[in-house]
DNA sequence: GTAGCAAAACTACCGTGGTAGTATTACCGC
DNA sequence: GCGGTAATACTACCACGGTAGTTTTGCTAC
């Protein structure tokens, strides 16, 4: 039933976490807290978040080295933006559609507001691909 | 933060449990434990799942019309499998995409094995969808 | 060396999905 | 009407995401 490997299936928080530390490359959770400029959180919470995502293998933080700014864990992202991309969107396209990108497609078009210059943008995105494949060939 | 319409986040079983019911219109307990053949449930589970989501209002069960057959429940969505799958999908495109389908195209057709049958038949429903939109002009 | 502060650790709580055992209820056949 | 059975209701538990308060720890400046 739908994918077994739960390694990808960030919540929001988690998710706009991830977005900062793969934007800023590392951070530390004073960084982290204030990107994010959404909702506002409190500073523990997401110290408390980033060492759960770090007992789940999601991010790691480097030994304080003491290297004149106090103890500061700076966080590291463990798995790349591609990855949980790809993992989170291929677990939708699997639950919804049972893997067809024509279904997941198809889907997208009929029930969003599509404007024109998106279409178009879409219809070069494939056209490209199509070269990448035969050039592949 | 992503999409507050917490309405169309449907756990693993709840969506197959929502497909039996698209699929069969409506159905018992006992009808839905049978369809899914997947991991094997204990009945109760189906039952118990059934009626927490009752309570968010994704089904509903008819009262038990003493028709002759025992007092059996018979459940029927109260959400279509459209909205879901609208809300899910859109849910994710923002999360990941930013809203963006011409990204979420991309990240697809990079990351995916696409066949060329699968692709042939993703350019045919842009062009189909390209017809209609003229049309609707 | 110690006080103060800043950072991390610990603890706690809520909601919800998932799972299922036990208790209760309601129907049906005799 | 009553007993048996099948169905629902109740209860309980775990995991995890999210949120944050309280406690401990460790650095740094004096």
């Amino acid at each position: 039933m739908a994918s077994d490997d739960r390694t990808y299936r960030l919540g929001d928080l988690q998710l706009e976490i991830m977005k900062v530390l793969w934007r800023l490359g590392s951070a530390t959770v004073v960084d982290v807290h204030e990107q994010l400029v959404g909702e506002p959180l409190a500073y523990t919470t997401v110290a408390t978040m980033l060492r759960k995502m770090e007992d789940r293998r999601l991010v790691a933080h480097d030994a304080p080295s003491g290297d004149g700014q106090g103890r500061r864990f700076v966080y590291r992202p463990l798995v790349s933006e591609r990855d949980v991309t790809r993992g989170m969107a291929g677990d939708l396209v699997e639950r919804l559609f049972e893997g067809s990108l024509a279904s997941t497609v198809s889907h997208l078009l009929e029930e969003r507001d599509v404007s024109a210059a998106e279409l178009a943008e879409v219809e070069r995105l494939i056209r490209e691909h199509k070269r990448g494949r035969a050039k592949r060939r």
